[in-house]
DNA sequence: CGGAATCCCTTGGGATACTG
DNA sequence: CAGTATCCCAAGGGATTCCG
């Protein structure tokens, strides 16, 4: 990913600055930063996308295996998360006119520095779920 | 739990596994390791935790500070969101019983952590926004 | 000041049925 | 197979009011 952004610069010392507190600070400055951060932070956020986007990985798989893989998804929020993806340039598509319709979706660059993101929730999920189930036992039983 | 993360640290030796799709092999094998990533996701992914969290930040802050300091939201969605992330352990809360009353919020380690999260996505949605928007105006033009 | 409660509209998203 | 189209309910979340 390209950490080195000039311009509106993201300044890697985080010494006393978050990101986001940055993002604050940039706010009365630049652009509104705080647009961009809600827009990357709704697509994180949504139920599927880091789902699909994980599932997809490195290799290109067709609509139904990504139907499969992934446990919980409808179908038809499949098709609208990919259109998401799409769209934003994190997955293509590419459809094969045969006889038995085949479509296969790959991630684009862009989106293989995305399951980065992937990668840094799932392993923060994986290493801290029973410190937070325990203090959530702790909190409700209080 | 682990999966050779111990205590904090994020990003073990990825290769050819996503940990998500780590977390697909793992769900025929251990215990639902799908509640976890959901459950976690679910808190990155609403609309203000990640928000709150990066404009904690180190400091501890009063809840008409973190009203103010956080542009969008509402004093509803603040306390929720705050309670939420108390109840995970994420934040502590701390009233003083003064005559105008006082709550000073505070992140835990545990939340400290949680704000590298934050720090990923924001750096990447600075980095990206240009190429996702660029790619969308492609796609919508067409 | 820091909430809790209520109201109410908007959105997300599942189930189902149909189509090229 | 890979969608699109409808229907419809439940959750999300803003605005407002009330309270200790």
């Amino acid at each position: 990913m390209g950490a080195g952004t000039k311009g509106t610069s993201v300044s890697p010392g985080h010494s006393t600055g978050t990101a986001v507190a940055e993002y604050e600070r940039s706010c009365e400055a630049g652009p509104d930063v705080g647009r961009m951060i809600r827009d990357v932070l709704d697509r994180v956020g949504d139920k599927w996308s880091l789902l699909v986007v994980g599932t997809l990985g490195g290799e290109r798989r067709r609509f139904s295996e990504l139907l499969r893989g992934i446990p919980g998804i409808s179908q038809r929020m499949l098709t609208l998360t990919l259109r998401q993806l799409e769209r934003d340039g994190l997955v293509v598509r590419t459809a094969y006119a045969e006889v038995p319709p085949r479509v296969e979706y790959e991630l684009t660059e862009l989106g293989g520095t995305f399951v980065e993101i992937a990668h840094t929730i799932a392993d923060w999920a994986i290493a801290n779920h029973g410190a937070i189930e325990r203090s959530r036992s702790r909190y409700d039983d209080r």
